[in-house]
DNA sequence: CGGGTTACCTGACGGC
DNA sequence: TGCCGTCAGGTAACCC
């Protein structure tokens, strides 16, 4: 589900629910997600106080004062905030409650999503936080010689690795699409073939559709929703994600679908070249 | 190493 | 109604 608009979105959500108050009781009800949840879970939070809620590439980082708790939403996990204790319900797996009374749950039926819990200072190496490319918008690290570099002699197709994470983060199939019908560009263009101008386009149409989507709160496909219950509403602003069989915005030749390691991409023949 | 496929899990939807 | 196949915002584990 959730790409960087939407993590974000969570982020800012989270710094509302969290900051200035204390996590009087935490739970796991369910013992693991992908992965296991940590056996030290309730342990840990109970009686924290989360003094900074940080967000790389799609993860979350909630920091107490010795802990960082990182969490993965996959694809459909939600952390959402309820005035008074709710009613558990079905892939309810993790639960705090606040000193203002309030729960912070985190639901997520298919359970693609993680947390992990590590000390602050094993936050630089942890496993899946070393490998992560640049954030897109920062304009420093994310630029168009950045892209030629890392792109140089790969083959695969670019939309396949403008989401590969070690690449650049943040970006997953629904932006991709978004961006490279943005930029102009072929999904299935040979990354290391794409011209210097035209990644130069990429890099600004990246940045120009995750801004604007952060704006919008994200997109709610289905699942995602912030952490108030509220959907997001950029899927109002899709160009090409889901539209294939329709007409192109730009210049109404029907879209097409291409299936790009097992991924719906869908792209304008016209507009888009490789 | 790079590129491609499969697996993880649940639910929704379409076809029969 | 129900069964079956397909698909879904992600990523890690395999294979060659």
């Amino acid at each position: 589900m959730p790409e960087l608009p939407e993590v974000e979105t969570v982020r800012r959500g989270l710094e509302q629910v969290l900051l200035g108050r204390r996590v009087v009781a935490a739970q796991a009800w369910s013992p693991t997600l992908r992965f296991d949840v940590p056996a030290d879970f309730a342990r840990v939070l109970t009686g924290a106080e989360i003094q900074r809620i940080d967000r790389r590439a799609k993860y979350l980082l909630l920091t107490t004062g010795e802990h960082v708790l990182l969490s993965h939403l996959g694809m459909t996990g939600t952390w959402q905030r309820f005035d008074r204790a709710p009613q558990r319900r079905k892939h309810d797996h993790l639960g705090l409650a606040l000193s203002d009374g309030a729960w912070l749950i985190y639901h997520d039926p298919r359970r693609f999503g993680f947390v992990e819990l590590m000390r602050q200072d094993e936050v630089a190496d942890n496993a899946h936080l070393r490998a992560l490319g640049p954030e897109p918008l920062d304009a420093q690290a994310f630029s168009a010689d950045y892209l030629a570099q890392a792109l140089r002699g790969r083959s695969a197709p670019i939309k396949t690795l403008i989401m590969d994470q070690s690449v650049v983060v943040g970006v997953g199939n629904i932006y991709a699409a978004e961006a490279l019908f943005r930029a102009g560009i072929h999904p299935r263009a040979k990354a290391g073939r794409v011209r210097p101008a035209r990644l130069e386009r990429l890099v600004a149409a990246v940045r120009e559709v995750l801004a604007e989507a952060i704006v919008a709160g994200g997109s709610t496909i289905e699942d995602y929703r912030t952490t108030e219950g509220q959907s997001g509403y950029f899927q109002h602003n899709f160009a090409v994600y889901g539209r294939d069989g329709q007409p192109c915005a730009r210049c109404a030749t029907t879209l097409r679908l291409l299936r790009l390691g097992g991924r719906a991409s869908v792209y304008c023949p016209k507009c888009q070249r490789a």
